[in-house]
DNA sequence: TTGGTGTGTTTTGCATACTAAACATTCGAA
DNA sequence: TTCGAATGTTTAGTATGCAAAACACACCAA
């Protein structure tokens, strides 16, 4: 009776189909014509043609400028931006820095570049050895750290020479930037590499790999960090291992919130 | 026989029903159980069940933490994103409109007029302080922001009528305008002008800069603007600088368009 | 315990949404 | 102009999606 095996009892066809004519208008490169879409998903064209009606009629695809061809409606829009702007950054990145917590088996954090600070908004502590001091809410300085180096990379030349200029330079450890040039090194090299290790950049005795998350529209609006005591990393796996792991979480959150590129 | 009157023919009541509960649920603060949407939608619980079912199986909804309640899935997003890919005025005005928000320090915007509605494409969020509320997907009412005249110059006379003469007035601000003849005021104005500065016109200690980008035709297709808190703007720098870089950047997208005017 | 209210799930007869087929247009090539 | 093939639209019989009702389970209060 029910021949077919992948449609259960409870699948609303009609759904299922409406769905996939949003999508693949989405991945088409122009406008479809009811035929074009009765094609692509090997459908009848009076089936097609019941779900174009319906889709245009909710305004979720529209007709282009050329007559009988479709193309998406802004409303579909308002749907995948309401999931975005549920989802806040911290949640999204919450399990991943979790499971990267626990692969690595150091410290892991989310932050963001507030005014002239590093602010730390996720935070799961290493299972075992020493605790980073770094807890949700936590501030340092940009300047000073891989984490704000990473971070700065979201300004333009200009906006990272003004920020330089308001800095007052406090040194930390002997890799500490002193003056803009420095500074601007660091941020220019961590941006064309797309990480940063650090070795007691900030802490003599501490380490750290940072890696940018971004955005839908390409921009640097976060950082994934691991970091902990110089004994919490085997060292000679950091290429081949920490940093892979830590830029593969970082996509995976970039991904989350909309960022394209790869 | 056909007895409904909004429910045609053609109609695929299913597809309908299924793009609501993800309205719904991307409208929604929490995620909702199945007798929640069903609630929502006024819908029988045995019919929820099945469009949830067709949507879970889709994966454009998920269950959330606790059992038994839903959200939107990752895969709307890819929908709100191929859309936006589309428009091609959105991946010309992106590095203008960053380059604009790091000049000025605020954060910039595109818009379009959809319906009765201004709709956000591009934003790009100050970097320090204050963040806007307008995210990409966001839609206000047009009629009652700057942003909104600015946008609705693009309507003629006859049009702009028939767009007032549709509108419930609600009050924003002491500013908003509450009738046909002072909204077609201030587009004229706006209009004449070529921008318009806005002072806690929408919300109450929020300013904005708003200007039109025009296409090869000189139609305005969109609008960039400026809008932050009051105390994001040095305001004696309003005519000699916010305002002519973001006609500058209007401009900029304009030629991109193929506008050949000044 | 009991009863009551809420939940997610399943069933089932009926109303109706689906599609093969026919129809009406359009378009281009010959 | 004529023909054929493509398109969008309509129809009609039947396959099927729908919702009332029943079911099973969980929870809470008395």
């Amino acid at each position: 009776m029910a021949k077919a095996s992948n449609h259960d009892v409870y699948f609303v066809p009609g759904l299922h189909r409406g769905l996939r004519v949003l999508e693949i208008l989405g991945a088409a490169e122009n406008p479809m014509s009811l035929s074009d879409i009765a094609r692509a998903m090997e459908l009848s064209r009076s089936s097609a043609f019941r779900l174009v009606y319906t889709l245009r009629q909710m305004e979720f695809i529209r007709e282009a400028e050329q007559a009988n061809t479709f193309t998406l409606g802004a409303r579909v829009l308002n749907l995948g931006f309401a999931y975005l702007n549920q989802q806040p950054i911290t949640a999204i990145a919450r399990p991943v820095l979790a499971a990267l917590r626990d692969e690595t088996g150091v410290s892991t954090h989310l932050s963001v570049l507030e005014g002239d600070d590093v602010l730390y908004l996720v935070s799961h502590q290493a299972r075992t050895g020493y605790v980073s001091n770094m807890r949700t809410g936590t501030r340092t300085r940009a300047y000073a750290s891989a984490i704000g180096w990473c971070l700065l990379g979201a300004l333009d030349d200009a906006a990272l020479q003004d920020f330089a200029g308001q800095q007052t330079w406090d040194r930390f450890t002997a890799h500490t930037p002193l003056d803009a040039d420095s500074l601007m090194a660091r941020v220019a090299q961590t941006r064309d590499a797309g990480f940063v290790v650090s070795r007691g950049f900030r802490e003599p005795g501490g380490s750290s790999v940072a890696v940018p998350v971004r955005d839908n529209t390409g921009s640097v609006v976060a950082c994934v960090n691991l970091s902990g005591p110089d004994s919490g990393f085997e060292f000679d796996r950091m290429d081949s291992f920490y940093v892979p792991r830590t830029q593969a979480a970082a996509l995976q959150i970039s991904r989350a919130l909309g960022y394209q590129g790869a």
